[in-house]
DNA sequence: GTAGGCATTATTGCATACATACCAGGATGG
DNA sequence: CCATCCTGGTATGTATGCAATAATGCCTAC
């Protein structure tokens, strides 16, 4: 629905926080990568106050690192943050779906569409676009529960994992990630939570085992 | 003017956010108050810049909301949301303190000190004191975790529900807080993991149900 | 040839200045 | 009397400029 001119008009630094975050997820920005203000102030056409601004909030939700004097760098990544971090997802997004509210039909149908198109995407090897519409679905999702906090911070958590994406191989990931997301559909189209649950845990503990390996072969 | 210490006297923006951090956390800045640029750029005797950037942190971080070309208020706080981050508080806490190692006698000597200098606060009536104290004990408690990513999340989380406890009612909670935290450190010397995590949780959840009840009886 | 020191350069951090959006209050017209 | 529009004031959002700090390369001495 589009509104008041809320979102884009005037937020520079929360778009190019965005901007920012999909390009380290995408793995444009890989981990260790000094991001140098002018650099990005250039290629947004902004000066660097509204790149600053985006860069410590990422900071703040650590994607990014920030050496006093010295600038902002792409957050490195061990095997062992990922565990960590895969841990607390595993807490925390069960909280989520098992406050969830079951879609009605309509957002059924939305979800869905986004499925399909998830999968139409796959097949057709854009892969930057897929990543950036499942963390869209995702979003979708969780935010069937009316727990903010919780959604929010579940969101935030799938950010700072989803930076590692980049990083499996795409070959294996791809055909039964889309199964999952159909999986995903259809336990909430049977409103069975514990299944829900199930096919969730199953999907995220498989990425994260791919992910391990991934990271455990280079040494990280 | 304050010289320049070199190191992390120069990191103004970062100094500013955890000023701000506290004096919401000790009630100075309560709940939906608009926390205006220029009057704590004038406060700090800084720029608008700085400022801006400790808001956008503590922004990300949930401690202030942004409304758009409106500014930064302290973030309401409804007894819902509360009962959510106690909840993830709950699962992080138990896994950073099922992941602590025990702590070295220099080291638990150091913790008792803390714990000593906490109770003396208290019994002087320093409030604001003894919160600052308080949350600087849980930090070095939850950093006998290598885990640092799981720290991390603790000690965020933490922050959130730290801002509620100046509306819970001084008179109860000091004496048996005090007790609770010399019983963590019995924990920790008897090396007891199962009587840490029942401690922890059971504190944990005797503040929550105060804090609730001030919420709720405040119609939050 | 290498190690160390000094000057240069590049980049960050902060301050100042300007542009823009929001809100309150009153004038105006129905 | 009420609704609408305008306008002044205030606070936020962004751009530019300057000072301080860390990185870099060169030069010199051994």
């Amino acid at each position: 629905m589009a509104k008041k001119n809320h979102d884009r008009s005037t937020d520079i630094a929360g778009t190019i926080a965005e901007k920012i975050s999909e390009l380290v997820a995408l793995g444009v920005y890989p981990p260790g990568l000094q991001l140098q203000q002018v650099e990005l102030a250039e290629k947004f056409s902004v000066s660097r106050v509204p790149v600053r601004e985006a860069l410590k909030r990422l900071a703040a939700e650590g994607i990014v690192e920030h050496d006093l004097n010295r600038g902002f760098f792409v957050a490195q990544l061990s095997s062992d943050e990922a565990r960590q971090l895969y841990r607390i997802r595993h807490l925390v997004e069960g909280e989520v779906l098992a406050s969830i509210e079951w879609p009605s039909p309509t957002q059924l149908a939305a979800l869905e569409k986004e499925t399909d198109r998830l999968e139409a995407l796959m097949k057709s090897g854009k892969h930057a676009q897929w990543a950036i519409a499942h963390r869209e679905l995702m979003r979708k999702i969780f935010e069937l529960s009316s727990q903010k906090v919780l959604v929010r911070e579940a969101l935030r958590l799938l950010s700072l994992t989803d930076r590692y994406r980049s990083l499996a191989p795409p070959p294996q990931r791809d055909a039964r990630n889309v199964a999952s997301e159909q999986h995903v559909l259809k336990a909430l189209a049977a409103r069975d939570r514990a299944r829900l649950l199930r096919v969730f845990d199953e999907d995220r503990t498989r990425i994260e085992e791919q992910l391990i390996g991934s990271l455990v072969a280079r040494g990280m």
